[in-house]
RNA sequence: GCCGGAGUAGCUCAGGGGUAGAGCAGCUCACUCGUAAUGAGCAGGCCAGGGGUUCGAAUCCCCUCUCCGGCUCCA
């Protein structure tokens, strides 16, 4: 038969050959190296017999698809270690997902972190057995007989009956001993022996499907890596993120905190953070004004038929805090997003098409009562505040608009160092309000904005709120990880809940469209994010202490005040240390404290009117003027305005 | 909310039925020093909270709260 490589090249095999027979062709480093193949598109076992002509393409296992082959093998060697030591358990899935792999049991008892050391251990005799994974194909009668006694396993056969596709009723599976066999689409790696590096994490309890009103099983999470090398270095990044994790750092650089006393998910901003923040907010401030946005100011509080009127109580309601009674009938929430008021502020007037768009922006605190669980420090909190903006226009406006708004959330990423970004169209979905063709001239726009941006983006399909699509921008962090924080939606329902209009050039009534964006997303959550990006060391306009200086000795502190009032004279951040202890002790200070720039003054310094400069990440330079620190300084704290 | 783990000084942690320990941070004193930890002393705790078992509980048991890792959800 006749295999066309990836080169283009055509080779002639003999009939029942592999694609591990025709990558040892290719080379010996190749064959070593590959995990599974794509034929003709599709992923196929490494060691199972080609079923004719066509394109052959080898996965080696450092690839995205070769590790996710290692990654599934790896579930089905963890699945077969639970089996042999717990006899009792039955195995739901066990997918490779981003890093690694898991899989779900159902057991008489949950895991106990022994067992997870005992089952890594039954693991590494299975790998060392090299125990071959066979796959076989079999009707869905005969698979529901093999896995009879594995309730799961029949319920995943039943949706395989039940799904229309070709063969619907002919399932794979793969055998690697005569006592385990798994359900499984593959392809597997070889043999167990390929495994090379794996190491189990930690075990979580997950619902059946997801699904939370279903049973709950127990989840062994794992990672897997091609070599052990690979290994050692994801689990030293893993590290990494912890030494950034805001929550850590929060405290460490005295940033903010949550006292218990307020409960949970409820933060105090400290000077040092709170300085931070108003950095935030003043550029937040700049660049709303530069972007055409009013200002405007709503309460915290609203009575509730304001959020029947908006739709809130109906689909928001879990998500609110609870009702608070005033005098008889008159009851209030506290509020959850700023937009009716934004309504309310626009509907004040009747207005004109002269008067779109309007762009009405604030800082607005808004607290949702999350359910307990899934509080994350200020990733996730049930207090904060959101830099939203509310844009009303007119149908024919919505695509400068909506470029605008990227224009704007990309330009503001852009200024907290964030520099690669994806989109995420997301689309109408099944349930949705408002007129088809005004959801489609919305998608097709937000589209657009995105193509003339020039943003890598995906549509997710049927992913967008019931009351318009929307775009979500993820930034990728200085360690690779991705966070969605900016949004730009727009909104049909609440123009028409709140009967939003216009007039028109030709006197008529319009409705406008609404145009829900927040930029940072909310406050907490973008400082949470930069705290992990920078690792703490903020961008020097951005620090809440920008200039460190330090005395020699005791004689020096007249002087280094002096160098305090300059710098401060110039709109610096300063704080003096002259305290008694040693200049090394001081110096190591600021650097923990992440201070960008060190000034430290002795007798020489007294003597020339200099200052030993230290800058973040660079040596010190001794007897720099006074005056030159002061202005070269000023310059590198200047904000991204 | 659910499953699992954990709460001992401001922080990081040791102790594990017989009356509370270290390092760092803090305070005081000495030292006056040129770029990542000077020395000594002092102070600091209802061992998360409540209930139980016991002659005796930080320690064992139960409940609650909070935090951590997930599930679900999300700015």
């Amino acid at each position: 038969m006749q295999i066309t490589l990836p080169d283009g090249s055509v080779r002639e095999f003999d009939a029942g050959a592999t694609g591990l027979d025709v990558a040892e062709s290719i080379g010996p480093r190749l064959a070593a190296a590959a995990v599974a193949v794509r034929f003709n598109g599709v992923e196929w076992d490494l060691t199972r017999p080609l079923p004719g002509d066509g394109a052959l393409e080898v996965i080696t296992d450092s690839s995205e698809a070769g590790l996710h082959v290692i990654r599934h093998s790896a579930a089905h060697i963890l699945a077969q270690a639970v089996l042999d030591l717990f006899p009792h358990a039955t195995f739901a899935i066990g997918p490779a997902i981003q890093d690694g792999f898991y899989y779900d049991f159902a057991v008489d008892e949950p895991f106990a972190p022994d067992d997870i050391e005992r089952i890594e251990s039954r693991m590494v005799e299975i790998i060392a057995e090299d125990q071959p994974f066979v796959r076989g194909e079999m009707s869905t009668a005969d698979a529901r007989e093999i896995f009879a006694r594995h309730r799961f396993k029949v319920e995943i056969i039943d949706t395989v009956d039940e799904s229309e596709v070709a063969g619907g009723d002919v399932v794979s599976a793969y055998r690697n001993t005569e006592a385990f066999i798994d359900l499984c689409r593959g392809p597997h790696l070889p043999s167990t022996g390929r495994l090379k590096a794996f190491k189990l994490q930690r075990v979580a309890g997950a619902y059946w499907r997801g699904d939370e009103n279903r049973e709950q099983l127990q989840r062994i999470y794992g990672t897997a890596w091609d070599s052990p090398k690979a290994l050692d270095e994801y689990l030293h990044r893993l590290e990494e993120a912890e030494r950034r994790d805001h929550r850590r750092l929060g405290p460490e650089l005295d940033l903010f905190s949550f006292p218990r006393e307020l409960g949970p998910g409820l933060a105090v901003w400290h000077p040092k953070g709170g300085m931070v923040r108003k950095q935030i907010e003043d550029h937040s401030r700049r660049m709303h004004e530069r972007f055409g946005f009013e200002f405007v100011v709503s309460p915290h509080l609203a009575r509730s038929t304001l959020w029947a009127t908006s739709g809130h109580l109906d689909f928001y309601t879990e998500n609110m805090y609870p009702p608070m009674e005033m005098d008889a009938g008159d009851e209030y929430r506290v509020k959850p997003m700023s937009c009716p008021f934004h309504v309310l502020i626009y509907k004040g007037t009747a207005r004109s098409y002269r008067d779109l768009p309007l762009r009405l922006s604030e800082l607005g605190s808004v607290y949702r009562y999350e359910r307990s669980g899934v509080i994350h420090g200020l990733l996730r909190a049930r207090g904060f505040t959101q830099d939203d903006s509310h844009t009303f226009c007119s149908p024919d406006q919505l695509g400068d608009e909506l470029a605008m708004h990227l224009e704007f959330v990309l330009s503001w990423l852009r200024d907290f160092g964030f520099e690669d970004f994806e989109a995420d169209l997301s689309t109408r979905p099944e349930k949705y309000v408002g007129e088809v063709d005004r959801w489609e001239q919305a998608e097709r726009q937000l589209a657009e904005s995105l193509a003339a941006a020039e943003i890598q983006y995906e549509v997710a399909p049927g992913e967008g709120a019931f009351y318009g699509p929307k775009i979500d921008i993820h930034v990728k962090d200085a360690i690779g990880r991705r966070w969605q924080m900016s949004t730009i939606q727009v909104d049909f329902t609440l123009p028409e809940r709140f009967d939003l209009e216009y007039t028109t050039p030709a006197n008529d009534k319009g409705r406008p469209f609404m145009i829900h964006s927040a930029k940072a997303g909310s406050l907490e959550r973008f400082f949470g994010v930069l705290v992990e990006h920078y690792a703490g060391a903020f961008p020097m306009w951005m620090a809440p202490v920008q200039v460190g200086v330090i005395t020699v000795a005791d004689r020096h502190s007249e002087y280094a005040a002096h160098a305090a009032a300059e710098l401060r004279r110039a709109g610096l951040r300063v704080e003096v240390d002259d305290g008694s202890g040693k200049l090394g002790e001081k110096v190591r200070r600021m650097i923990t404290q992440k201070v960008p720039a060190i000034l430290v003054v002795g007798d020489d310094d007294v003597e020339h009117t200099t200052v030993g400069v230290r800058l973040r990440g660079e040596d010190e330079q001794r007897g720099t003027p006074l005056a030159d620190a002061v202005a070269k300084l000023g310059q590198l704290a200047a904000d991204p305005s």
